[in-house]
DNA sequence: CCATCTTTATACAGATTAGTATACTAAGTA
DNA sequence: TACTTAGTATACTAATCTGTATAAAGATGG
């Protein structure tokens, strides 16, 4: 809808993935998105409810950018090539984390709304996966998702620890083989 | 050495857990530690060696829980039995989490004293494992303790959103799958 | 009993935080 | 031209943050 609102939205998923959101002031997105806290405050009512649309977006964004790369490919074959595009994602200059991951550690508790969206998201995504098991046809889709999930944020953890850290790599041939395992089976 | 330095320590390393480390202030820590500022201050320089010195302990705790548990073993059987005392862990009542892995999202920026200490830990726990799998004759010791080094911090994740999530059983099961893989072969 | 050391209590400085109030400017529209 | 709307500029509140200064209280050992 609004330049101005998009602006404040991309400066702040910027700033709390290499600064923290704790340490994020809302001053310091407002100076470095190029407007004032009144024009902030009427986009979003609190910081929370921005941090919430942060994490919103930020997960529609990866989800869609995902599911297009994937969607040029035969359903049946989409599991086996699901890290070939993570590899993509996490490989990319412009990979700066995952929004769900931080946040949780960041509000480790359960009964926050930040924290509970982003336990959210990350129980979608698995479903995500497991569809694509479905897809493929194999018996303990939700099983392999699982473990899938676990590789991609252990994968996800290790880049945002060390940039370059090549864990990805690892991960795909740990992937490769517990989808091979689940299709034999 | 004292026990109202241990006292904070403990006190530092349970607020950060259950509430975060940028979220928990000091007075908050004096307050449930039962002391002052001055006592804290005199014990640790700043906040920031308060943190690391937390970070510190908690990792000697968790290797040495971990370190005991596995002596009673042959070398050789000790990665087999590895992510069944990782699940002792997680599964533990007391369990609150991964230090160094809150510690890396709250602190994303790679030249922070905090973020470096918490890559560490991962690097030098990512070692261990990687001890275990030569013990074990396994030829990709390297590749093979990163790959459940993935599984593992993926679990502690999951776990971390979700209390009670039993993504650790499920790592357990990949774990032993790649296990397998890399001793026959 | 005296001297030393630890700890407490309290108040403070200076910076930063989230969020609001008020007045202004600019731009489009009817 | 008059009205509305979007945004800016600036100052403010009230709370919280890390870290320090100062003085009193307790404890310990010679």
């Amino acid at each position: 809808m609004s330049a101005l609102r998009d602006k404040i939205l991309n400066t702040a998923t910027d700033l709390f993935q290499t600064r923290g959101i704790n340490s994020t002031g809302v001053d310091t997105i407002v100076a470095v998105a190029g407007t004032t806290k009144m024009t902030l405050y009427k986009y979003f009512h609190t910081k929370e409810g921005l941090i919430l649309e942060v994490l919103n977006k930020s997960q529609q964004d990866f989800q869609s950018w995902l599911d297009n790369k994937l969607n040029s490919k035969p359903p049946g074959d989409k599991i086996k090539q699901l890290f070939d595009f993570i590899e993509e994602w996490i490989t990319s200059p412009s990979f700066l984390g995952m929004g769900f991951i931080k946040a949780s550690a960041e509000f480790p508790n359960e009964e926050n709304p930040i924290h509970q969206l982003s336990s959210k998201q990350s129980r979608e995504f698995r479903q995500y996966i497991s569809k694509l098991a479905s897809e493929a046809h194999i018996k303990d889709a939700d099983g392999l998702a699982l473990q899938l999930s676990l590789l991609f944020e252990g994968a996800v953890q290790a880049e945002q620890m060390k940039r370059g850290s090549g864990a990805i790599k690892y991960a795909k041939k740990a992937a490769k083989s517990l989808i091979d395992g689940a299709i034999n089976q």
